[in-house]
DNA sequence: CTGGTATGATTGTCGATCAATCAGACGATC
DNA sequence: GATCGTCTGATTGATCGACAATCATACCAG
Protein backbone atom coordinates (compact mmCIF):
# COMPACT_ATOMS: atom_id res chain seq x y z
CA UNK A 1 0.00 0.00 0.00
CA UNK A 2 2.36 2.64 -1.28
CA UNK A 3 1.59 5.71 -2.33
CA UNK A 4 3.37 6.93 -5.58
CA UNK A 5 4.77 10.26 -4.85
CA UNK A 6 4.47 10.12 -0.80
CA UNK A 7 7.15 7.66 -1.23
CA UNK A 8 10.49 8.87 0.46
CA UNK A 9 12.92 8.55 -2.06
CA UNK A 10 14.79 11.34 -1.29
CA UNK A 11 18.38 10.28 0.36
CA UNK A 12 19.24 11.00 4.33
CA UNK A 13 22.15 13.57 3.12
CA UNK A 14 19.10 15.60 1.17
CA UNK A 15 16.90 15.22 3.99
CA UNK A 16 19.36 16.90 5.95
CA UNK A 17 20.50 19.65 3.67
CA UNK A 18 16.27 20.47 3.90
CA UNK A 19 15.80 20.69 7.20
CA UNK A 20 19.15 22.90 8.08
CA UNK A 21 17.98 24.66 4.84
CA UNK A 22 14.72 25.41 6.46
CA UNK A 23 16.46 26.80 9.99
CA UNK A 24 18.78 28.84 8.29
CA UNK A 25 16.27 30.97 6.14
CA UNK A 26 13.61 30.91 8.38
CA UNK A 27 15.73 32.36 10.81
CA UNK A 28 16.23 29.84 13.78
CA UNK A 29 20.21 29.18 13.02
CA UNK A 30 21.21 32.79 12.63
CA UNK A 31 24.42 34.25 10.98
CA UNK A 32 27.02 33.76 12.82
CA UNK A 33 26.38 30.67 14.17
CA UNK A 34 28.89 27.67 14.56
CA UNK A 35 27.94 24.53 13.14
CA UNK A 36 29.82 20.87 14.37
CA UNK A 37 29.62 18.29 12.13
CA UNK A 38 29.16 15.63 15.17
CA UNK A 39 27.21 17.88 17.15
CA UNK A 40 24.48 18.04 14.36
CA UNK A 41 25.25 13.89 13.39
CA UNK A 42 23.93 13.11 17.04
CA UNK A 43 21.27 16.05 16.76
CA UNK A 44 19.77 15.19 13.57
CA UNK A 45 20.61 10.78 14.53
CA UNK A 46 23.18 10.82 11.50
CA UNK A 47 26.32 9.78 10.77
CA UNK A 48 29.16 12.40 10.41
CA UNK A 49 29.36 11.51 6.45
CA UNK A 50 25.86 12.06 6.07
CA UNK A 51 26.25 15.40 7.48
CA UNK A 52 29.46 16.34 6.16
CA UNK A 53 27.55 15.78 2.79
CA UNK A 54 24.79 18.05 3.35
CA UNK A 55 26.86 20.86 5.13
CA UNK A 56 28.89 20.59 1.51
CA UNK A 57 25.85 21.25 -0.41
CA UNK A 58 24.24 24.24 1.74
CA UNK A 59 28.20 25.48 1.34
CA UNK A 60 27.68 25.67 -3.05
CA UNK A 61 24.20 27.00 -2.22
CA UNK A 62 25.71 29.86 -0.56
CA UNK A 63 23.89 29.43 2.76
CA UNK A 64 26.99 28.55 4.95
CA UNK A 65 30.65 29.45 4.99
CA UNK A 66 33.82 26.81 5.82
CA UNK A 67 36.76 27.48 7.27
CA UNK A 68 39.37 24.73 6.65
CA UNK A 69 39.80 23.16 9.77
CA UNK A 70 37.85 25.09 11.95
CA UNK A 71 34.58 24.77 11.21
CA UNK A 72 31.38 25.68 9.74
CA UNK A 73 29.27 28.40 10.77
CA UNK A 74 25.70 30.19 9.10
CA UNK A 75 27.05 33.31 6.25
CA UNK A 76 26.72 36.54 6.89
CA UNK A 77 26.07 39.28 4.72
CA UNK A 78 27.70 42.56 3.82
CA UNK A 79 26.44 45.29 2.08
CA UNK A 80 28.43 44.16 -1.10
CA UNK A 81 26.25 40.82 -0.53
CA UNK A 82 22.95 42.13 -0.45
CA UNK A 83 24.15 44.00 -3.29
CA UNK A 84 24.99 41.41 -5.52
CA UNK A 85 21.67 40.05 -4.45
CA UNK A 86 19.40 42.44 -5.58
CA UNK A 87 20.91 42.86 -8.61
CA UNK A 88 21.37 39.12 -9.39
CA UNK A 89 17.96 38.73 -8.47
CA UNK A 90 16.46 41.86 -10.49
CA UNK A 91 18.15 40.61 -13.54
CA UNK A 92 16.97 36.66 -13.21
CA UNK A 93 13.28 37.54 -12.99
CA UNK A 94 13.78 39.96 -15.90
CA UNK A 95 14.76 37.46 -18.00
CA UNK A 96 11.99 35.22 -16.46
CA UNK A 97 9.55 37.71 -16.78
CA UNK A 98 10.30 38.31 -20.37
CA UNK A 99 10.55 34.49 -20.99
CA UNK A 100 7.08 33.84 -19.81
CA UNK A 101 5.30 36.49 -21.27
CA UNK A 102 6.74 35.43 -24.81
CA UNK A 103 4.89 32.19 -24.04
CA UNK A 104 2.39 32.69 -22.24
CA UNK A 105 -1.20 30.75 -22.99
CA UNK A 106 -4.42 30.69 -20.96
CA UNK A 107 -3.75 28.37 -18.35
CA UNK A 108 -0.81 30.63 -17.47
CA UNK A 109 -2.89 33.75 -17.42
CA UNK A 110 -4.74 31.72 -14.82
CA UNK A 111 -2.05 30.26 -12.78
CA UNK A 112 -0.74 34.00 -12.78
CA UNK A 113 -3.80 35.72 -11.97
CA UNK A 114 -4.70 33.28 -9.10
CA UNK A 115 -1.32 34.22 -7.65
CA UNK A 116 -1.75 38.17 -7.96
CA UNK A 117 -5.68 37.75 -6.52
CA UNK A 118 -3.92 35.70 -3.50
CA UNK A 119 -1.50 38.18 -2.98
CA UNK A 120 -4.02 41.15 -3.19
CA UNK A 121 -6.07 39.43 -0.79
CA UNK A 122 -3.26 38.79 1.86
CA UNK A 123 -2.21 42.43 1.16
CA UNK A 124 -5.38 43.58 2.95
CA UNK A 125 -5.12 41.85 6.13
CA UNK A 126 -2.28 42.04 8.39
CA UNK A 127 0.04 39.24 8.30
CA UNK A 128 3.20 40.05 7.01
CA UNK A 129 4.57 36.92 7.47
CA UNK A 130 1.91 35.63 4.70
CA UNK A 131 2.24 38.36 2.44
CA UNK A 132 5.88 37.53 2.12
CA UNK A 133 4.46 34.11 1.43
CA UNK A 134 2.31 35.23 -1.47
CA UNK A 135 4.52 37.51 -2.75
CA UNK A 136 7.37 34.93 -3.08
CA UNK A 137 4.40 32.43 -4.68
CA UNK A 138 3.86 34.62 -7.42
CA UNK A 139 7.44 35.05 -8.22
CA UNK A 140 7.49 31.86 -8.03
CA UNK A 141 4.80 31.36 -10.22
CA UNK A 142 6.75 33.73 -13.08
CA UNK A 143 9.78 31.38 -12.94
CA UNK A 144 7.79 28.37 -13.51
CA UNK A 145 5.63 29.60 -16.56
CA UNK A 146 9.34 30.83 -18.28
CA UNK A 147 9.77 26.81 -18.72
CA UNK A 148 13.57 27.38 -17.79
CA UNK A 149 14.93 24.74 -15.44
CA UNK A 150 18.43 26.58 -14.91
CA UNK A 151 16.91 29.69 -14.27
CA UNK A 152 14.59 28.24 -11.64
CA UNK A 153 17.25 26.29 -10.27
CA UNK A 154 19.73 29.46 -9.52
CA UNK A 155 16.77 31.88 -8.60
CA UNK A 156 15.97 29.14 -6.03
CA UNK A 157 19.41 29.95 -4.75
CA UNK A 158 19.54 33.57 -4.76
CA UNK A 159 16.03 33.36 -2.92
CA UNK A 160 17.23 31.29 -0.16
CA UNK A 161 19.83 33.81 0.71
CA UNK A 162 17.89 36.39 -0.02
CA UNK A 163 15.40 35.17 2.53
CA UNK A 164 18.23 34.36 5.29
CA UNK A 165 18.65 37.86 5.10
CA UNK A 166 15.31 39.59 4.95
CA UNK A 167 14.75 37.17 8.18
CA UNK A 168 17.91 38.37 9.93
CA UNK A 169 17.16 41.96 8.97
CA UNK A 170 13.87 41.97 9.88
CA UNK A 171 12.61 44.12 7.09
CA UNK A 172 9.32 45.17 6.98
CA UNK A 173 7.35 47.25 3.94
CA UNK A 174 3.66 48.19 3.54
CA UNK A 175 1.26 46.08 2.86
CA UNK A 176 -0.83 48.09 0.53
CA UNK A 177 2.58 48.87 -1.97
CA UNK A 178 3.30 44.84 -2.62
CA UNK A 179 0.19 44.22 -3.84
CA UNK A 180 -0.51 47.01 -6.79
CA UNK A 181 3.30 47.20 -7.43
CA UNK A 182 2.83 43.65 -9.25
CA UNK A 183 0.18 44.98 -11.26
CA UNK A 184 2.09 46.41 -13.92
CA UNK A 185 4.25 43.21 -14.34
CA UNK A 186 1.26 40.83 -14.03
CA UNK A 187 -0.46 42.60 -16.83
CA UNK A 188 2.47 42.73 -19.27
CA UNK A 189 2.81 38.99 -18.96
CA UNK A 190 -0.18 38.38 -19.67
CA UNK A 191 -0.37 40.63 -22.43
CA UNK A 192 2.44 38.92 -23.73
CA UNK A 193 4.52 42.20 -23.67
CA UNK A 194 7.95 40.37 -23.61
CA UNK A 195 10.49 43.56 -23.24
CA UNK A 196 7.82 45.82 -20.73
CA UNK A 197 7.02 42.29 -18.65
CA UNK A 198 11.46 42.67 -18.29
CA UNK A 199 11.20 46.06 -17.31
CA UNK A 200 8.88 45.61 -15.05
CA UNK A 201 10.11 42.71 -12.98
CA UNK A 202 13.17 44.86 -13.12
CA UNK A 203 11.90 48.15 -11.71
CA UNK A 204 9.84 45.86 -9.15
CA UNK A 205 12.83 44.85 -7.33
CA UNK A 206 15.19 47.50 -7.84
CA UNK A 207 12.39 49.75 -6.31
CA UNK A 208 11.81 47.80 -3.58
CA UNK A 209 15.73 47.99 -2.85
CA UNK A 210 15.65 51.90 -3.09
CA UNK A 211 12.90 52.45 -1.00
CA UNK A 212 14.60 50.24 1.84
CA UNK A 213 17.69 52.22 1.36
CA UNK A 214 15.94 55.57 2.04
CA UNK A 215 14.47 54.18 5.28
CA UNK A 216 17.51 52.68 6.76
CA UNK A 217 19.38 55.71 5.70
CA UNK B 1 53.57 41.83 1.29
CA UNK B 2 50.23 39.72 1.97
CA UNK B 3 50.11 36.93 -0.71
CA UNK B 4 46.96 35.50 0.84
CA UNK B 5 45.59 32.44 -1.21
CA UNK B 6 49.39 31.50 -2.27
CA UNK B 7 49.39 28.64 -0.27
CA UNK B 8 48.13 25.41 -1.79
CA UNK B 9 45.13 24.32 0.79
CA UNK B 10 42.84 22.81 -1.55
CA UNK B 11 41.30 19.69 0.42
CA UNK B 12 41.58 16.33 -1.61
CA UNK B 13 37.90 16.55 -2.22
CA UNK B 14 37.94 20.16 -4.52
CA UNK B 15 41.03 18.74 -6.41
CA UNK B 16 39.08 15.26 -7.18
CA UNK B 17 36.47 17.93 -8.24
CA UNK B 18 39.16 19.94 -10.33
CA UNK B 19 40.34 16.97 -12.17
CA UNK B 20 36.93 15.52 -12.78
CA UNK B 21 35.64 18.92 -13.79
CA UNK B 22 38.78 18.75 -16.33
CA UNK B 23 38.24 15.83 -17.90
CA UNK B 24 34.75 16.51 -18.73
CA UNK B 25 35.39 19.90 -20.34
CA UNK B 26 37.63 18.69 -22.20
CA UNK B 27 36.10 15.93 -23.82
CA UNK B 28 38.06 13.20 -21.73
CA UNK B 29 35.08 12.12 -20.50
CA UNK B 30 32.44 12.43 -23.05
CA UNK B 31 28.51 12.81 -21.69
CA UNK B 32 26.63 9.44 -21.08
CA UNK B 33 29.72 8.10 -19.61
CA UNK B 34 29.52 6.26 -16.47
CA UNK B 35 31.11 7.08 -13.47
CA UNK B 36 32.20 4.72 -10.20
CA UNK B 37 32.55 5.88 -6.70
CA UNK B 38 35.00 2.98 -6.20
CA UNK B 39 36.10 2.78 -9.46
CA UNK B 40 37.44 6.47 -9.50
CA UNK B 41 38.37 6.14 -5.81
CA UNK B 42 41.07 3.82 -6.85
CA UNK B 43 42.05 5.02 -10.15
CA UNK B 44 43.01 8.94 -8.00
CA UNK B 45 44.19 6.57 -5.14
CA UNK B 46 41.58 8.46 -2.81
CA UNK B 47 38.93 7.02 -0.46
CA UNK B 48 35.47 6.75 -1.50
CA UNK B 49 33.92 9.43 0.84
CA UNK B 50 36.05 12.08 -0.94
CA UNK B 51 35.24 10.96 -4.41
CA UNK B 52 31.64 11.43 -3.18
CA UNK B 53 31.10 15.03 -1.92
CA UNK B 54 33.68 15.76 -5.35
CA UNK B 55 30.96 13.71 -7.36
CA UNK B 56 28.26 15.40 -5.30
CA UNK B 57 29.81 18.66 -6.24
CA UNK B 58 30.09 18.40 -9.66
CA UNK B 59 26.14 17.34 -9.57
CA UNK B 60 25.39 20.73 -8.01
CA UNK B 61 27.15 22.38 -11.00
CA UNK B 62 25.16 20.26 -13.78
CA UNK B 63 28.10 18.16 -14.87
CA UNK B 64 27.34 14.99 -13.71
CA UNK B 65 23.75 13.70 -13.07
CA UNK B 66 23.28 10.83 -10.88
CA UNK B 67 19.80 8.10 -10.51
CA UNK B 68 19.37 7.13 -6.69
CA UNK B 69 21.28 3.37 -6.18
CA UNK B 70 21.86 2.88 -10.14
CA UNK B 71 25.50 5.44 -10.49
CA UNK B 72 26.67 8.63 -11.73
CA UNK B 73 27.26 9.92 -15.06
CA UNK B 74 28.63 12.58 -17.45
CA UNK B 75 25.49 15.13 -18.07
CA UNK B 76 24.15 14.97 -21.29
CA UNK B 77 22.22 17.79 -22.63
CA UNK B 78 19.18 17.97 -24.80
CA UNK B 79 17.81 20.80 -26.94
CA UNK B 80 15.99 22.42 -23.95
CA UNK B 81 19.45 21.90 -22.34
CA UNK B 82 21.24 24.31 -25.07
CA UNK B 83 18.37 26.38 -25.32
CA UNK B 84 18.89 27.20 -21.47
CA UNK B 85 22.62 27.48 -21.33
CA UNK B 86 22.43 30.27 -24.11
CA UNK B 87 19.66 32.58 -22.74
CA UNK B 88 20.70 32.39 -19.00
CA UNK B 89 24.32 33.10 -20.42
CA UNK B 90 23.47 35.88 -22.50
CA UNK B 91 21.63 37.22 -19.55
CA UNK B 92 24.66 36.86 -17.13
CA UNK B 93 26.82 38.20 -19.57
CA UNK B 94 24.64 41.39 -20.40
CA UNK B 95 24.23 41.91 -16.79
CA UNK B 96 28.28 42.00 -15.82
CA UNK B 97 28.97 44.00 -19.41
CA UNK B 98 26.48 46.77 -17.96
CA UNK B 99 28.32 46.33 -14.42
CA UNK B 100 31.79 46.65 -16.12
CA UNK B 101 30.51 50.06 -18.43
CA UNK B 102 29.21 51.94 -15.28
CA UNK B 103 32.46 51.20 -13.06
CA UNK B 104 35.04 51.12 -15.14
CA UNK B 105 38.56 52.83 -14.53
CA UNK B 106 41.64 53.15 -16.10
CA UNK B 107 43.38 49.73 -14.99
CA UNK B 108 40.15 47.95 -16.28
CA UNK B 109 40.25 49.85 -19.91
CA UNK B 110 43.80 48.69 -19.83
CA UNK B 111 42.99 45.15 -18.58
CA UNK B 112 40.08 44.85 -21.07
CA UNK B 113 42.21 46.03 -24.24
CA UNK B 114 44.95 43.77 -23.64
CA UNK B 115 42.49 41.11 -23.28
CA UNK B 116 40.87 41.92 -26.45
CA UNK B 117 44.00 42.76 -28.58
CA UNK B 118 45.18 39.17 -27.41
CA UNK B 119 42.06 37.85 -28.96
CA UNK B 120 42.60 40.14 -32.13
CA UNK B 121 45.85 38.22 -32.48
CA UNK B 122 45.07 34.66 -32.18
CA UNK B 123 42.38 35.54 -34.70
CA UNK B 124 45.37 35.23 -36.91
CA UNK B 125 46.21 32.24 -36.45
CA UNK B 126 44.64 29.11 -37.22
CA UNK B 127 44.98 27.42 -33.58
CA UNK B 128 41.29 27.34 -32.77
CA UNK B 129 41.68 25.88 -29.54
CA UNK B 130 43.90 29.15 -28.53
CA UNK B 131 41.23 31.13 -30.00
CA UNK B 132 38.16 29.82 -27.57
CA UNK B 133 41.12 30.16 -24.82
CA UNK B 134 41.06 33.84 -25.94
CA UNK B 135 37.42 34.08 -26.44
CA UNK B 136 36.97 33.30 -23.18
CA UNK B 137 39.72 34.94 -21.25
CA UNK B 138 38.15 38.23 -22.59
CA UNK B 139 34.92 37.52 -21.27
CA UNK B 140 36.00 36.21 -17.64
CA UNK B 141 37.91 40.09 -17.56
CA UNK B 142 34.46 41.54 -18.39
CA UNK B 143 33.35 39.48 -15.56
CA UNK B 144 35.53 40.25 -13.31
CA UNK B 145 35.66 43.95 -14.08
CA UNK B 146 32.11 43.92 -12.96
CA UNK B 147 33.15 43.03 -9.43
CA UNK B 148 30.19 40.77 -8.94
CA UNK B 149 31.02 37.35 -7.01
CA UNK B 150 28.09 35.77 -7.32
CA UNK B 151 27.85 37.29 -11.15
CA UNK B 152 31.22 35.55 -11.62
CA UNK B 153 30.03 32.59 -9.59
CA UNK B 154 27.08 31.52 -11.82
CA UNK B 155 28.78 32.65 -14.68
CA UNK B 156 31.88 29.64 -13.79
CA UNK B 157 28.68 26.90 -13.54
CA UNK B 158 27.28 27.75 -16.79
CA UNK B 159 30.23 27.92 -18.63
CA UNK B 160 31.69 24.52 -17.72
CA UNK B 161 28.28 23.07 -18.73
CA UNK B 162 29.02 25.06 -21.57
CA UNK B 163 32.62 24.21 -22.79
CA UNK B 164 31.40 20.68 -21.85
CA UNK B 165 28.71 21.17 -24.90
CA UNK B 166 31.16 22.59 -27.19
CA UNK B 167 33.56 19.85 -26.77
CA UNK B 168 31.35 17.08 -26.99
CA UNK B 169 29.54 18.83 -30.74
CA UNK B 170 32.76 19.65 -32.00
CA UNK B 171 31.54 23.05 -32.56
CA UNK B 172 34.01 25.41 -34.76
CA UNK B 173 33.53 28.86 -36.07
CA UNK B 174 35.02 31.82 -38.24
CA UNK B 175 38.39 33.45 -36.77
CA UNK B 176 37.52 36.38 -38.46
CA UNK B 177 33.91 37.00 -37.00
CA UNK B 178 34.65 36.26 -33.45
CA UNK B 179 37.47 38.82 -33.13
CA UNK B 180 35.49 41.90 -34.72
CA UNK B 181 31.90 40.62 -33.40
CA UNK B 182 33.28 41.60 -29.63
CA UNK B 183 34.63 45.17 -30.82
CA UNK B 184 31.50 46.76 -30.07
CA UNK B 185 30.93 45.13 -26.94
CA UNK B 186 34.88 46.43 -25.70
CA UNK B 187 34.38 49.97 -27.18
CA UNK B 188 30.77 50.31 -24.96
CA UNK B 189 32.26 49.14 -21.95
CA UNK B 190 35.37 51.34 -21.84
CA UNK B 191 33.08 54.06 -22.94
CA UNK B 192 31.00 53.45 -19.20
CA UNK B 193 27.73 52.92 -21.56
CA UNK B 194 26.48 50.40 -19.78
CA UNK B 195 23.24 50.22 -21.45
CA UNK B 196 24.99 50.01 -25.00
CA UNK B 197 27.26 47.51 -23.32
CA UNK B 198 24.34 45.27 -21.95
CA UNK B 199 22.89 44.99 -25.24
CA UNK B 200 26.00 44.42 -27.19
CA UNK B 201 26.91 41.51 -24.65
CA UNK B 202 23.08 39.89 -25.64
CA UNK B 203 23.28 40.59 -28.69
CA UNK B 204 26.96 38.79 -29.12
CA UNK B 205 25.96 35.92 -27.34
CA UNK B 206 22.40 35.02 -29.41
CA UNK B 207 23.78 36.11 -32.53
CA UNK B 208 26.47 33.28 -32.17
CA UNK B 209 23.45 30.85 -31.55
CA UNK B 210 21.62 32.12 -34.56
CA UNK B 211 25.03 31.82 -36.75
CA UNK B 212 24.77 28.05 -35.24
CA UNK B 213 21.41 27.17 -35.64
CA UNK B 214 21.15 28.34 -39.60
CA UNK B 215 24.23 26.10 -39.90
CA UNK B 216 22.96 23.13 -38.46
CA UNK B 217 20.09 23.01 -40.06
C1' DC C 1 6.17 -14.36 -25.02
C1' DT C 2 5.25 -13.03 -20.30
C1' DG C 3 6.03 -12.60 -15.65
C1' DG C 4 8.51 -13.52 -11.65
C1' DT C 5 12.88 -14.47 -9.41
C1' DA C 6 17.77 -14.88 -8.47
C1' DT C 7 21.91 -12.42 -8.72
C1' DG C 8 25.49 -9.02 -9.14
C1' DA C 9 26.73 -4.24 -9.19
C1' DT C 10 26.47 0.20 -7.12
C1' DT C 11 25.06 3.49 -4.15
C1' DG C 12 23.36 4.84 0.73
C1' DT C 13 24.73 5.02 5.33
C1' DC C 14 27.06 3.91 9.31
C1' DG C 15 30.89 3.68 12.75
C1' DA C 16 35.57 3.85 14.17
C1' DT C 17 40.02 5.66 13.56
C1' DC C 18 43.94 8.63 12.86
C1' DA C 19 46.24 12.82 10.86
C1' DA C 20 46.17 17.83 10.01
C1' DT C 21 45.08 22.14 11.43
C1' DC C 22 43.31 25.93 14.14
C1' DA C 23 42.31 28.71 18.42
C1' DG C 24 43.29 29.79 22.85
C1' DA C 25 45.73 29.13 27.23
C1' DC C 26 49.98 28.84 29.41
C1' DG C 27 54.41 29.97 30.39
C1' DA C 28 59.36 31.49 29.42
C1' DT C 29 62.44 34.88 27.99
C1' DC C 30 63.95 39.42 27.28
C1' DG D 1 54.90 43.86 30.67
C1' DA D 2 55.17 42.42 25.87
C1' DT D 3 56.47 39.04 22.70
C1' DC D 4 57.43 34.61 21.28
C1' DG D 5 57.03 29.48 21.48
C1' DT D 6 54.70 25.52 23.12
C1' DC D 7 51.08 22.68 24.82
C1' DT D 8 46.55 21.20 24.55
C1' DG D 9 41.77 20.61 23.19
C1' DA D 10 38.45 21.03 19.52
C1' DT D 11 37.22 20.31 14.85
C1' DT D 12 37.73 19.11 10.35
C1' DG D 13 40.24 16.15 6.62
C1' DA D 14 40.50 11.67 5.09
C1' DT D 15 40.63 6.59 5.25
C1' DC D 16 38.86 1.95 5.88
C1' DG D 17 35.60 -1.67 6.41
C1' DA D 18 31.07 -3.17 6.75
C1' DC D 19 26.27 -3.81 5.73
C1' DA D 20 21.62 -2.48 3.90
C1' DA D 21 18.87 -0.66 0.02
C1' DT D 22 18.11 -0.42 -4.53
C1' DC D 23 18.60 -0.99 -9.48
C1' DA D 24 19.63 -3.57 -13.81
C1' DT D 25 20.18 -7.73 -15.90
C1' DA D 26 19.99 -12.51 -16.89
C1' DC D 27 17.62 -16.42 -16.21
C1' DC D 28 13.89 -19.59 -15.63
C1' DA D 29 8.97 -21.33 -15.45
C1' DG D 30 4.67 -21.38 -17.33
Amino acid sequence: MKKAGLINKRSLEEQAADLLRQDIVNGVLTPGTRLVETTLAKEYGLSRGTIRIALHQLGTEGLVTQVPYAGWSVATLDDQDIWELYTLRATLEGLAARLAAERICQQGVERLQAAYNQLLKLCEGEDLQAITRGDLDLHKTIIELSGHRRLAHQYQLIENQFLSYITAANRTFDPHEVGHSHQALVEAICAGEGERAEAEAVNNITGFEQLQQERAG
